[in-house]
DNA sequence: ATGTATCGCGCC
DNA sequence: AAAGGGCGCGATACAT
């Protein structure tokens, strides 16, 4: 085999789903010890790559470098990943020596550049003397002065003298990266959801459109009448945030004869949950109940259809990346977030009705049941937790069972268990290692409660207490891997908590992805996103039943998953409702909330007082 | 002008 | 001794 590292200088990077021949500029490449090549020819650059004995190596060039040579130049890419011919060193890095969570001392949440980005990584593991300046800043610089990446000169010397940097840099680490099964593992999966960027995700931008008109009108009202009321200022688009407009609500409440709500930064405290205590808390005080209501509304105003529409390309879709870089290994869709649209809150699932099928297509979104549990399951090896997974049984009911007891539950009904609900709080709590202090705020119970509740659930599920502090021990060592191989750090200090929660977030997550590289491939293109548990297709509207099918079958293994000789725990999922939008998918899930129906929003006029879609066209409450 | 820190909204 | 995990994104204040 032969190694050809590379790299390539190209056009602004994020339009690289709109990318022409012409916006890959420069090529960098080296064979195995030999010099290093640049060259405008980019097609000699792909003859080389579609050689059976070559892989390619290079930073990120899964998620850039090839994909814009498939995309442009019909480089072979599916084959080379299916063959093991591709490593990405960025891939490579983030399993030797995987990130901290973005929340962690020393972090900047989100972007990861500054760890691994090929100088700082270059730095971190070959020395300071193997890099000559940064790279990245030297590009931006001539891109600044030329006026774009894709106007500087091909032969400028110093943008060829950083790109046979790049190349050798790379191949220097690749000559001390470790490659294991894992990471190679890692290439398909990655390979499969970059699908996702690629095909995109079809907006309503008409409905994008009008919803912002709707809410500027409404989020004017309101300040004007902050303004006429209490003096709140009307510059900036969230006065009420602004030094002097938290000036003015400190006023306010005031006014309304009430002490200006705390953080516990001595801050005022505006948010949802506080403002909530406080109505209930003055239930006579019509002044400050508006003042509340008012600050609710305009702290609510999401912007999500504004980002939608920031994204949205000349196609009219959002091409969102798809990265692995969270501390547990789970997928973060971005630029948009997808994975943060509205779901829970009446308030806000509509939101999800901006994003659309192909034409002639339907969506259709599958989830994983209770898979983090799943996967604690499958690790702890606790049997009474593992039976509460077989098919057929529901988790929270047989928690609740198990917690409370079976009193007032009668099984052969088909009904839930009364306190299903709070067994979800108590499950839920001690997954993410929440004390009963904390369990008592969540729940809204007792601490002697909340501390029973946690003591019996110990006690029921030894061998589950047990792995929990064994895990914790592990984390000591700051790296845990999970079942499938995957390493994730644990911040020092943190091992009680992020432990056990890492570790069943970390197998969850590949349980999800077992599932996506066995999809058939005729679906691959159809995944439009994937939301931790749950994946979304667009599917053509006479493949939906098929496409149902070959899902579900590929995700499902009822029988059970286990590693040699350990009790199997099977993994199953649920397939929504077919949707004309990505919100339709939810009505049968949402059946108190009509307006998540398509065809419920599609009727000029509506009778359910609560209904979010017809209110805002009626009032301006 | 640009980046960081903080808060606040939301999701799983 | 006690301990709710992971994220994205927008807005403001502030430092550079």
């Amino acid at each position: 085999m032969r190694l050809v590292f590379l790299d390539l200088e190209t056009a602004d990077a994020d339009r690289l789903y709109f990318f022409e021949r012409e916006d890959i500029r420069l090529a960098g490449y080296a064979v195995d010890d030999g010099p290093v090549v640049t060259t405008t020819d980019i097609e000699s650059l792909v003859a080389l790559l579609s050689e059976p004995d070559v892989i390619a190596v290079g930073h990120n060039i899964l998620s850039f470098d090839l994909p814009a040579l498939a995309r442009c130049y019909g480089l072979d890419l599916d084959a080379m990943v299916a063959r093991d011919r591709v490593i990405d060193t960025l891939l490579v890095a983030r399993q030797v020596d995987p990130p901290l969570s973005s929340n962690a001392d020393g972090r900047v949440d989100g972007r990861d550049l500054g760890r691994y980005g090929l100088d700082a990584l270059s730095k971190r593991v070959l020395g300071e003397g193997k890099v000559s300046g940064d790279g990245g800043s030297v590009l931006e610089a001539m891109a600044a002065e030329y006026g774009g990446y894709d106007k500087i000169p091909v032969d400028h010397p110093d943008y060829v003298r950083y790109l046979v940097q790049d190349v050798e840099l790379v191949r220097a680490l690749s000559e001390v990266l470790v490659v294991d099964r894992y990471v190679m593992r890692e290439h398909r999966v990655l390979h499969w959801l970059n699908r996702i960027s690629e095909h995109g995700f079809r907006v309503d931008v008409d409905l994008a459109r009008r919803w912002i008109a709707e809410q500027t009108v409404r989020v004017e009202a309101r300040k004007r009448d902050l303004h006429e009321r209490y003096g709140l200022p009307l510059e900036g688009k969230a006065p009420q945030r602004s030094t002097a407009g938290i000036k003015a609500l400190e006023r306010a409440f005031a006014d309304c004869g009430v002490e200006p709500p705390r953080t516990a930064k001595g801050n005022l405290a505006t948010g949802k949950g506080v403002l909530a205590e406080l109505i209930d808390a003055h239930l006579d005080n019509t002044a400050l109940i508006e003042l509340c209501r008012t600050l609710l509304a305009l702290n609510g105003e999401r912007s999500v259809p504004q980002t939608i529409l920031d994204h949205t390309g000349p196609d009219g879709r959002v091409h969102p990346s798809v990265d692995a870089r969270q501390a547990t290994g789970r997928i973060s869709l971005t630029r948009p977030g997808l994975t943060v649209m509205g779901k829970r809150d009446r308030a806000n699932i509509c939101e999800r009705a901006l994003l659309l099928p192909d034409e002639g297509h339907r969506l259709l979104c599958v989830d994983l049941s209770t898979i983090d549990g799943r996967a604690v399951g499958m690790h702890c090896q606790d049997p009474d937790y593992i039976a509460m997974f077989a098919p057929g049984k529901d988790l929270h009911d047989e928690m609740a069972a198990a917690v409370f007891g079976e009193d007032g539950w009668d099984r052969a009904l088909g009904e839930h268990h009364p306190r299903r609900g709070e067994a979800k709080a108590v499950s839920h709590a001690t997954n993410y290692g929440m004390g009963a202090a904390g369990l008592s705020v969540y729940a809204g119970i007792g601490e002697d409660e909340a501390k029973q509740q946690l003591a019996t659930l110990a006690a029921k599920f030894p061998r589950l207490a047990a792995w929990k502090d064994w895990i914790r021990e592990q984390a000591r060592s700051q790296v845990l891997t999970t079942i499938h191989g995957r390493r994730v750090r644990i911040q020092p200090g943190k091992e009680y908590t992020q432990g056990p929660a890492f570790m069943g977030q970390g197998i969850a997550r590949d349980l999800m992805m077992q599932g996506v590289l066995a999809l058939p491939e005729w679906l691959l293109p159809c995944l439009r996103a994937v939301v931790h548990d749950e994946l979304v297709f667009s599917i053509p509207a006479d493949r939906i039943d098929e496409g149902r099918e070959a899902v579900l079958d590929a995700l499902q293994f009822p029988e059970g998953v286990a590693l040699p000789n350990n009790i199997p725990v099977p993994i199953l999922a649920e397939a929504g409702d077919v949707g004309r939008d990505w919100a339709d998918c939810y009505r049968s899930e949402k059946r108190g909330w009509p307006e998540v129906a398509r065809a419920h929003r599609e009727t000029t006029t509506c009778d359910d007082p609560g209904c979010t879609w017809h209110r805002t066209e009626t009032t301006n409450k």
